[in-house]
DNA sequence: GGTCAGATTGACAACGTTGACTAGATTGGT
DNA sequence: ACCAATCTAGTCAACGTTGTCAATCTGACC
């Protein structure tokens, strides 16, 4: 059996094609009544527009592209997730598209990338969505794009923005363990262009100071977000000679890794050492013990990300009250677990 | 600047729209004369045929979706990543397609995916490829699909696909532990439902028995392929009675795992205990030791089940060598590493 | 009752491409 | 030199949708 046209719609509810056209695209010159009979004959078909029609037709274009250069599969699997649930809702195709920033020419790629495939717009995630440079190109292109970064206020800049922050939330991670009782927590960087990162660490640093903690650069290590960068650095740090009581890892990798380190020195966590992660990643709750982490619904993140960018592309298509906003925040949310339950010692 | 079309294209080569049009998709009644203006006017102008008119045009359609199923967001990531570059070569767009197999009909849910966005075809990865029910059904409702699945020999079955032989590179990975000496080799499998865990297994025993070597229930672990899952069971094997003198983990997330417990206990790798994994993921590489593992290049086997997908929908756009081709080996290779290094004391 | 503004609907063309069909050019056999 | 067969290239319509503009309908008002 064949796909439903709006023709076949057209037919059963008995009204022209247009006014199918008009009730798909919520158009308001049209009369309650037809719409409900309009309503019905679609429900009854099981008809869903054609993407592939809608994109020639217009200029405007009902596809997506998901733009992002992360090294992190665990956050680029769950953006996706994101992001696709969202299109479905709002009726947009997504493509993805992932990349390499540093090689080539990034804004000549994407603005190459929207042209050809008729993207109606991007959602582009960090780090490439932290670099202005690339998106106040594209954006002066006449690119439309929302992007989805790491800010502890509202950045300036045209474009719309889903503004995550870390700070916040980091701070919030390390009062938690300031509360245990811990004065010396070391805090493992992931990877500098991040701005994750850099946010994540002020959270740490205005916590301290706050508490009257001096921040000690021997506990503030660079390094990148993966499981092996945790390892190595926690393994170095408790082997030391003044170990810290508590590691703050600036990702659930580096905290998993710093777990593992912190159990081959046979040390107990967390009477002997607390770890908290961030993220929430998968494994975070069934690591043993299981990791203290701030938890950002990246799924969430995702669909507002969508909505901001529709109401650029569409104002007519979302709700009047948030039709306007173009920014929006997210403050992930402390999660205590079992790796930071003892009092320091 | 906007998109040229074929039109610009056929102005410029002073021809008609059709003869681009046989131009690009590669039809014989051309003269090389003729193709080649038409080509050069192609090169000059950037001309890109765009998907949304020929999807709509014709039945065919220039676009397939990517199905998956799969907890393991590396695998993930990798996969999409090859199915991408060999779309982006044969000129088809992707779509992104995870989905949960066990809820609702997914049968169902992809025939409706396939007639809704039009897709010329299916992708579909392990474990839902491995379901053969899934896999018949589709076929039968004239549904073009690929599957990447693992298997020691060429699959039944009308549908083509890709078959990784786990069971023969297991056999390799298990065959290289055996000649550094180890004879209790402990097995950690994936999900029961990944025939490659089932495989893997094969490969293993079937190792053992060449070396009459008894295959030993107590060494044999079930679980999920996931650092955590790998951790415990190796934590409870290392700590037992009769320790294993190598760990053979189904992936290298369980290795990982398995590596961290090691640590943990205190034993060395390879010194106390050896430790294998599978799939030759990024952090095996750099994991202390680095992991033995064997590499399945994810690229070329989604490129070569592209191929064989587009060689169903379009015979005349591959070669002819390859054009009947319908199933395809590929068998992982072993890379010793470190973790492996010792003999078995 | 007639007129007009505004609300509602419809007819038609167009988006870029390809399938079906047709026309002109070339070749080979007589 | 002529006709048929074969090659090559062109014309036109159609895919499903929406923008433009014109037609019809409604009701308020004089």
């Amino acid at each position: 059996m064949s796909k439903a046209t709006i023709k076949d719609v057209a037919r059963v509810a008995e009204v022209s094609l247009k006014t199918v056209s008009r009730v798909i695209n919520n158009e308001p010159t049209v009369k309650e009544a037809t719409r409900k009979k309009v309503l019905q004959a679609i429900e009854e078909l099981r008809y869903q527009p054609d993407m592939s029609a809608r994109n020639l037709r217009g200029n405007k274009s009902y596809a997506i592209a998901l733009v992002y250069d992360n090294p992190n599969p665990y956050y680029v699997v769950d953006v996706q997730e994101g992001v696709l649930q969202a299109c479905r809702e709002l009726g947009y195709s997504l493509q993805i598209h992932p990349c390499n920033a540093n090689d080539g020419d990034i804004v000549e790629e994407l603005a190459e990338l929207v042209r050809n495939s008729r993207l109606a717009g991007l959602v582009i995630a960090p780090p490439i969505s932290e670099d202005d440079r690339v998106t106040d190109a594209l954006y002066e292109q006449g690119i439309h794009l929302v992007r989805i970064i790491s800010a502890s206020k509202a950045p300036d800049g045209a474009s719309p923005a889903v503004y995550v922050n870390d700070r916040a939330a980091a701070h919030a991670v390390t009062d938690h363990l300031i509360h245990k009782g811990h004065n010396n927590i070391a805090f493992l960087w992931g990877e500098e262009e991040h701005h994750s990162s850099g946010e994540r660490f002020a959270g740490y640093r205005a916590a301290l100071e706050e508490h009257g903690i001096p921040v000690q650069d021997s506990l503030v290590i660079e390094g990148s977000y993966s499981f092996d960068s945790g390892f190595q650095r926690a393994n170095t740090l408790l082997s030391g000679d003044t170990p810290p009581s508590a590691i703050f890892g600036c990702n659930d990798e580096i905290a998993a890794g710093a777990l593992a380190a912190a159990k081959s020195l046979g040390l107990r966590v967390p009477e002997d050492v607390a770890i908290a992660g961030f993220e929430n990643s998968p494994f975070s709750k069934h690591a043993q013990p299981p990791l203290t982490t701030a938890a950002q619904s990246l799924g969430d993140i995702a669909k507002k990300a969508m909505m901001l960018l529709v109401s650029e592309l569409r104002p007519q298509a979302v709700d009047g009250e948030s039709a306007s906003e173009r920014k929006s925040e997210f403050i992930p949310e402390l999660i205590a677990r079992a790796s930071t339950s003892a009092e320091a010692r």
